[in-house]
DNA sequence: AAAATAGTGTCTGTAAGACAATATAAC
DNA sequence: GTTATATTGTCTTACAGACACTATTTT
């Protein structure tokens, strides 16, 4: 046998255990203050060969008129998903969309007026679908790679700043986005229903910010089990037009 | 110009936005209910070459004798990585081992008390470091690859259910783990200062749950950059003694 | 010497990168 | 026909898997 209860004794009794104690024991759990819980929705689509997010401009203090991610308060009766998506209906609209988990951000002073944690998610949006929306700003990432780190949100020429710590969850999504790309069909959630190679590899290229090898990307693709061909073709080029594929959502093996 | 603002009125005012104005416009915000917020550590470390969890048993309802994860509620004015690192120092006399958040687990119901979430974080701590310590159960895992799902514990030939969902929050950590292995240098985490390829090899072994391939490993491993020779050996072997390396943190690029 | 694992060298198959050649649409 | 991109084919290179062989320690 290998579990212990003697261990316990090799610590002190901590501020832990008593607090656990006390909550185990079934003690009144309202008289610890709680924080206040938030979720907020970085929703990502592409715009112009960018990456651009959905953002909200604040009317109120703090960080008026500052560019804030859509998000809500966490009612006691829905789990995060479920505001997440309710944040997706109310403010854009937006049903069945592509919807993860990203991070908890819980810096003690996050939010100047008290605290408050936000669980942030990442959703992702077609272009077609995102073009009859409004509200998304292009983004600058920065940083290489999956280096990480926050990211600047563009409004024309310039750069807005935003509110709270919103940078950081921005970047961490756009890190996470780079992280899935290569090994998860993750891509596929930001191209209109049907696509061809082309748009494809475009989007690679626009999420990892660097050029990717044409042929051997082609290879891959066609590979890898994801695409299945429509049979149909573009049209109105002025050039040779591409074959269209769907993503094929791989049946359990 | 892309940015709007009409786009607002697309969509009826929503429980969201009337929310949200209420909370910007600086009204009190104690008002809205809020969860507790539980941070959870799990533990990992190699035992026997298996992968063991750091568990409790609880004493108090509910689920009263079945075995859970260390946590501890949020204070007011720490972040969540020292709410877990109080965790690690509190319940095992850890400090500074590898201290990562995992996921936050926010289901209405995994509380039968009231609602509580819990953000999850995963610490990885050498065998050597382990084995002074007691509490940790084996795990089986009865998925291959990153299929993902719950995890059970064993306690010698049985297995032993966990309280509230921490058997998922276990299962979370181990597809982590296995995910990060092969691109990140997380794996050193799980090994003593000094250590051999074939040690380094049964790791990847013992949480990949396969077996790999030990020639292209230790190619692989060498040509990483992430090892650094030690010059000395092992020693009281039976066989010939095995060169003994140790982690390089790879100096920034 | 026997046993057991460490470590090296070589061959083969697969996949990526590079490049050339051909195909098909609009104009 | 010209332009522009699609699509196919081939060559080279890098690396993983497989296997054979040598090295070094204890017993």
């Amino acid at each position: 046998m290998r579990s212990a209860s003697k261990a316990a004794a090799k610590f002190p009794k901590s501020d832990v255990e008593i607090q656990d104690a006390a909550f185990l024991a079934g003690y009144d759990v309202s008289r610890f203050e709680r924080p206040s819980v938030a979720v907020d929705v970085v929703v990502l689509t592409l715009l112009d060969d960018r990456l651009a997010a959905l953002l909200i401009e604040r009317d109120a203090a703090p960080f008026r008129g500052r560019l804030s991610l859509p998000g809500t308060f966490v009612r006691m009766d829905e789990s995060l998903e479920a505001a997440a998506a309710r944040v997706l209906l109310d403010k854009a609209g937006l049903a069945k969309v592509f919807l993860e988990q990203l991070y908890t951000f819980g810096s003690p002073a996050r939010d100047p007026r008290t605290r408050v944690l936000s669980v942030a998610y990442v959703a992702l949006i077609a272009p077609d679908v995102a073009a009859e929306l409004e509200r998304f700003h292009p983004l600058e990432i920065p940083w290489e790679g999956e280096t990480g780190g926050p990211v600047r949100v563009l409004d024309g020429e310039r750069t807005r700043p935003l509110a709270f710590d919103h940078d950081d969850i921005l970047g961490m999504a756009v890190k996470r986005l780079r992280g899935k790309l290569d090994y998860t069909p993750i891509g596929f959630q930001l191209l209109p229903t049907e696509f061809t190679l082309l748009m494809l590899q475009r989007l690679h290229e626009t999420v990892l910010a660097r050029p990717v090898n044409k042929d051997s990307f082609r290879r891959r693709m066609l590979a890898s089990g994801d695409l299945e061909s429509t049979g149909t073709r573009e049209t109105d080029t002025a050039h040779r037009p591409a074959e269209l594929y769907r993503f094929a959502r791989r049946s359990a093996v």
